[in-house]
DNA sequence: GCCGTTTTCGGCCCGACTGTTTTCAGTCG
């Protein structure tokens, strides 16, 4: 049994936690948690790597590091990490999650009260004996059981489109108080991060308290966790918490800087800023000659970098390419003119054909691909061969009565791989397809290699013009299954496969950090909202957003291409595309 | 423990808020 990536990630944080408990050089903790950010977002067989010996290179990575992972990838162990775990149980690493419970006071209650889980801490809470812990009172106490209350009702994660729902409520209340000059959502989900853990905002006020009071006791305010002259946190009715920066007029573009972060990325420009003899915080810029900054690009252009649009703050590599001028020109959402795998009530869909194709050319798209789901997926009404056949018909019948140069439907089908890798409708019937979309729905569960080569043999066909949702994760919900991301990528490169980026927010599926890899081999990508309503046809809007977090331009996405465009690439054969 | 176009040693981000304190530690972002 390998170890796999997560596990990496997992030992070396459990380190960092157990390091801080014992209240270890805080810099030395960093490092082992910088490590695992390291190894989390790799972009690459980072498993193989750890095992082969060859992680030399990567930033964040050490000697000390790179030993510590070829050994737990070699014989699954680390015994540096089993020595230190003695003692502490599984449940132990539980507590961290709660609010207002650090490393420092969960080492206290750990020590006095031999507390090492969840249910022990409750216990101990109920029994009122945590009260009289030194640096703990009452309060802390009843925090502790609040904070376990809420750990049982609300999750604490979000997916980006039920945060950039409840934003733009908010901002646009934020925006209308009179004394607000600009404001703006910042943190993970101007980012576009695909889950988001709280909704952050700054504003430009000179009443900055009045702002924070105003925020504190609006209705959509359930709870006020914490309230100042310049910053409020709030939680909304569904648990999400809220944080609100009011600062100057001038303090607007660092705060608006430093609150979008990422975390990473702020170091690195920080660092930045101190070798021009700068320090950077969330207010200003200190030190001699500094410049005028009316905006967040003036902050990057005061340090010799182009503007780094707030989706690639990350730290991979965004910095070092707004220094040398090689930022890649992003997609913009208004490029897409198309667009394909949409579903409609002869499957599992909401939307008739009609009214799918009259939302699509509503929100000004000059195509629509429809491509429902084939015979092996019955509990989505999957279409027989005879179904299909007569749907070509129908799209063709509505094209010649509704179409024309300025729109018209594609007709395809969202063609099942079955467990062999062949596909659910054969090749006759698919090519009298404009294109197919082929996904996996069955037989989740196989071994990452078996899956991958069936996957594999799918891109092989000629007529399968893209890959749909490559993982099939139901982010918040499920796992993808396994899947060898990098041989993917490379077959699609190959075969001239599209790889689908399923922007439906629950999928966001192939991933972004796997895009900038993809679009260097000459992957093309397809944003596809897997609309199964008029409604979710907006989904593209989050997939152009997510799309840029993957550095991908508009030359790399098929969908930019216009209807004309779109019909004789569709008609090329597919190692010609 | 990591890193280096000021470095192989000496740095490594820091401010706001809360609660327990009486001047500050812990947590969070």
């Amino acid at each position: 049994m390998s170890v796999t990536r997560e596990r990496l990630v997992e030992v070396l944080e459990e380190i960092a936690l157990l390091l801080e408990i014992q209240g270890e050089n805080p810099f030395k903790i960093r490092a082992y948690r910088q490590g695992a950010e390291v190894v989390s977002g790799y972009d690459g067989d980072i498993v193989a790597l750890a095992r082969d010996n060859k992680l030399e290179g990567i930033k964040g990575l050490g000697d000390a590091l790179r030993d510590k992972l070829h050994e737990l990838a070699t014989t699954g162990e680390l015994e540096f990490h089993k020595k230190l775990r003695v003692g502490y149980p599984d449940s132990f690493f539980d507590l961290f999650e709660l609010d207002g419970l650090g490393p420092k006071k969960i080492a206290v209650l750990n020590r006095e009260l031999k507390v090492d889980s969840i249910i022990t801490l409750k216990a101990a809470c109920d029994a009122g004996i945590v009260a009289g812990l030194p640096g703990f009172g009452a309060k802390t106490q009843a925090k502790i059981l609040e904070s376990l209350a809420r750990r049982v009702q609300a999750a604490e994660a979000f997916r980006l489109d039920i945060a950039v729902q409840a934003a733009e409520g908010i901002l646009e209340i934020l925006r209308m108080h009179p004394e607000v000059l600009r404001a703006s959502v910042a943190g993970s989900t101007r980012r576009s991060k695909e889950i988001v853990r709280d909704l952050d905002f700054i504003v430009a006020t000179p009443k900055p308290a009045e702002l924070t009071a105003f925020f504190a006791t609006q209705e959509f305010a359930k709870e006020v966790i914490a309230q100042g002259d310049t910053k409020c946190s709030i939680r909304l009715e569904s648990g999400m918490q809220c944080d609100l920066r009011a600062v100057s007029n001038d303090q607007y573009p660092f705060a608006l800087f430093y609150f979008t972060g990422s975390k990473e990325h702020n170091v690195a420009i920080r660092s930045r800023a101190l070798k021009k003899g700068w320090s950077l915080n969330e207010y200003a810029f200190t030190g001699e000659n500094v410049p005028v900054i009316r905006d967040e690009a003036d902050i990057y252009r005061a340090l010799g970098l182009d503007f780094v649009p707030p989706e690639l703050r990350e730290n991979r590599g965004e910095i070092e390419a707004a220094d040398e001028g090689t930022l890649p020109r992003l997609l913009e959402w208004e490029n897409l003119r198309g667009t394909f795998h949409n579903h409609t009530t002869e499957s599992d869909g909401k939307a008739s054909l009609h009214a799918m194709a009259e939302g699509a050319r509503e929100l000004g798209l000059q195509y629509l691909g429809i491509a429902d789901h084939s015979k092996s997926s019955p509990q989505a009404n999957g279409l027989s061969v005879e179904r299909l056949a007569a749907q070509v018909e129908t799209i063709a019948a509505w094209n010649r009565e509704h179409g024309g140069k300025q729109f018209r439907l594609f007709a395809g089908s969202e063609v099942d791989i079955l467990k062999s890798g062949a596909l659910d409708f054969d090749d006759d019937l698919l090519a009298t397809l404009d294109f197919a979309v082929a996904s996996v729905h069955n037989a989740l569960t196989l071994e990452e290699d078996e899956m991958t080569k069936r996957i594999i043999k799918a891109m092989e066909n000629p007529y399968i013009t893209m890959l749909g949702h490559l993982t099939g994760r139901l982010l918040l919900r499920r796992d993808g299954y396994a899947v060898n991301h990098e041989k993917i990528i490379d077959c699609a490169a190959e075969t001239r496969t599209v790889i689908e980026l399923n922007c439906n927010p629950k999928r966001f599926d192939m991933d972004w950090r796997w895009w900038h890899r993809a679009r260097d081999k000459g992957v093309l990508c397809s944003i596809n909202p897997d609309a199964h309503s008029v409604n979710q046809l907006q989904f593209l809007r989050f997939g152009a957003s997510v799309a840029r977090k993957g550095w991908v331009r508009r030359e790399d996405v098929v969908n930019t291409k216009t209807l004309a465009e779109m019909e004789a690439w569709l008609k090329l054969p597919k190692g010609k595309r």
